[in-house]
DNA sequence: CTTACGGCCTGTACGC
DNA sequence: TGCGTACAGGCCGTAA
């Protein structure tokens, strides 16, 4: 499910139920997700407290009093729900994986069709410098991404600027949709090389990036297929989508009649404008 | 070093 | 209705 404003609004739903928790129970329902669960999973949580819950880039983690770290990532059909002190708990679904039981009497349900998704405990207890989140690159929403940054990242190469933005190791927690959205609004064809942005471009581009994001957060995030919120409600910003999943429809634009158009890049769908996103810039 | 691609899994939508 | 195919929000390992 998950891009940046989806994980971000996962981790406000789940913050209530777990930060400052101590996890009472928790239920390993299968031995291995993505990867395998790692070495006494259960035995390292139960007991201990979480004593910060953030997210970065599309990672939550969780900070726990033993000095460790649970990293969490929802993969592609990756969903949280929470279950309220005094509600009663639903019967089990397929593929609910795991169930934490928090001390404040909210559960916890991780539910995972594809199993793209994993969770690992790891030593650092801030995870900064585990393997899941040494390599990424600066948080699209932080004070790092501004136009001069991005365009420093994005100097010299080659690859499409699609391509790039995608790349976690560049900007870290952009996904398919907001990278196709973000190029449009700054009006960017993806195929771009990304050595080639101007400097007026790159600040458009980082500007219509935090846009996207934080618009998309106020929104709960995008309900594609699967998606909702950990209280079940679902998010809506896949309405305001202008070029995403849209192939064939008119532009958005007002006085443009260019039409959604659909390419694909490194086997991924691309969404843009040819009016509005033209190839050659000027 | 960089970039491209297949693979991991299951569910769903669509064409015949 | 049933079957086959394509495709899906991510990431990693390997190959070129």
């Amino acid at each position: 499910m998950p891009e940046l404003p989806e994980v971000e609004t996962v981790r406000r739903g789940l913050a209530p139920a777990m930060d400052g928790a101590r996890f009472a129970a928790v239920e390993q329902r299968r031995p291995d997700l993505r990867f395998p669960f790692p070495a006494r999973f259960r035995e390292r949580l139960v007991g201990h407290t979480i004593t910060s819950f953030h997210r970065r880039a599309k990672y939550l983690v969780a900070g726990l009093s033993s000095g460790e770290a649970l990293i969490m990532h929802l993969g592609m059909s990756g969903r949280f729900s929470v279950v309220r002190p005094g509600e009663e708990p639903p019967e089990r679904q397929a593929h609910d994986h795991v169930i934490f039981t928090m001390s404040n009497d909210f559960s916890v349900i991780y539910n995972d069709p594809r199993r793209f998704g994993f969770m690992d405990i790891v030593d650092d207890g801030n995870g900064d410098i585990c393997r899941h989140l040494s390599g990424l690159g600066i948080e699209p929403l932080g004070n790092q991404l501004s136009g001069p940054e991005l365009a420093r990242l994005l100097a010299e190469k080659k690859t499409p600027l699609k391509s790039a933005l995608l790349d976690q190791r560049l900007i870290a927690g952009l996904g398919n949709i907001y990278v196709c959205e973000a190029l449009f609004r700054a009006g960017l064809h993806p195929t771009r090389q990304s050595g080639s942005l101007r400097s007026d471009e790159a600040d458009r581009l980082a500007t219509c990036i935090r846009d996207v994001l934080t618009e998309a957060i106020e929104s709960g995030g995008s309900t594609l297929k699967d998606y909702a919120r950990t209280d079940g409600t679902l998010g809506y910003f896949q309405h305001a989508f202008r070029v995403y999943d849209r192939e064939g429809a008119k532009c958005s634009t007002s006085g443009c009649q260019g039409h959604v158009t659909r390419i694909v890049q490194a086997g991924r769908s691309t969404f843009f404008c040819p009016q509005c996103q033209p190839e050659n810039h000027r």
